[in-house]
DNA sequence: GTCTATAGGAAGATAGAC
DNA sequence: GTCTATCTTCCTATAGAC
């Protein structure tokens, strides 16, 4: 079997330990028993462990990205648009909550490791890009105006989804969680011009 | 030397050596080192070392769940309150940013360790808490209404605060994320009844 | 490319003198 | 209570046959 594939192997095999057992527990014995091969294809496709970790970074962070710039999801409204793009968002922590996990795992991992950290600032750096970039879209295709700066607004909508996140892999409560990403969406809308918006019980026209 | 007072030096070296160099760092051997004292007397002190991380875990998240209660900062009015409450969490994510790193940390080790994640959500369950009884003392004291429920309002500020601490422990930029900490207290000053509010650059009455 | 065998080291934990 | 010395286990990484 050639090498790259081999890489391949490994490094899927090292995301499903890491996801069923966390980072630290992923040892190289742990990983080739995940991938069913003997330790020594481990350091003939891999240098150092070091090695396969930014290759699993890489594979999680370039998966996560994309599937932030996915979420950009077109409405007929800008409202239509903003709550679409938030719930294809929380559909897949729902469905995936263990990924978004290993991703704040990998996070401080990274952080933690001297030469790693850039990869992580770059990484939180590109949430709020993709942010910015779907509110930029947003703004332009349907012809509406935010009443705060897009980077602000982006890395505001980052750090909420991020944060609810966590908050909903330890507390769970799927219904709480979804009332609080409601209002957060709420929040948001409240921003785009000619939208004056007063919170649920009383709602104004 | 009495084994109480031991026990809590080693627990502040411990913290130390976690707060500089990560949990996955904080080995038996350097945290001894960090306390000068000898290897044995760590395990004279705690039977096992998970006795003291479990020790370290208690210190660190008392000392959050305080500084949490703590950070009720009454104000003459229901905006001055929660902008002066907001504003006393953040002063300490500048001052002690590696603390807060440490937290999340903390937060994660104990998910996966067996037998400890109840602490971490234990403890997330406690921010909410804290900040659902600031809401509660908010409304009674000020004879104000919320316009949401307030058990959504609180998980909906803690999980804004704490992604937002994390955004900005990696990406820095204290002047963007005090934005999006001003903009968050906007948005929960919308939810206090009598108040409405239109962002930022067109402010009405 | 893949195997078995092992080097070399660091981790947590213990033994027993003082 | 504190020390030095040591045990056991598990890790990453390498050597060398096939």
């Amino acid at each position: 079997m050639p090498a790259a594939q081999r890489r391949e192997q490994l490094v899927d095999a090292a995301i499903r330990v890491m996801t069923r057992e966390g980072v630290a527990q992923a040892t190289t014995r742990a990983i080739v028993a995940e991938a069913d091969v003997s330790l020594s294809v481990f350091h003939y496709c891999f240098a150092a462990k070091q090695d396969l970790i930014e290759a699993v970074i890489d594979s999680i962070m370039e998966h996560a990205s994309a599937r932030a710039m996915a979420t950009i999801a077109p409405g007929a409204t800008a409202e239509e648009a903003i709550r679409g793009a938030f719930q294809a968002y929380w559909d897949h922590v729902i469905a995936e909550p263990e990924e978004h996990l290993l991703t704040y795992e990998l996070t401080q991992y990274a952080l933690r490791t001297p030469g790693f950290d850039a990869i992580a600032r770059r990484q939180y750096g590109r949430y709020a890009g993709a942010i910015l970039t779907f509110l930029d879209q947003l703004t332009t295709s349907l012809e509406v105006e935010l009443r705060t700066p897009p980077e602000v607004l982006a890395r505001y909508v980052a750090s909420l989804l991020d944060g609810l996140t966590l908050n909903y892999l330890l507390l769970g409560d799927t219904d709480g969680a979804q009332a609080v990403l409601d209002t957060a969406a709420d929040h948001v809308i409240t921003h785009i011009t000619g939208r004056l918006w007063v919170p649920s019980t009383t709602r104004q026209s």
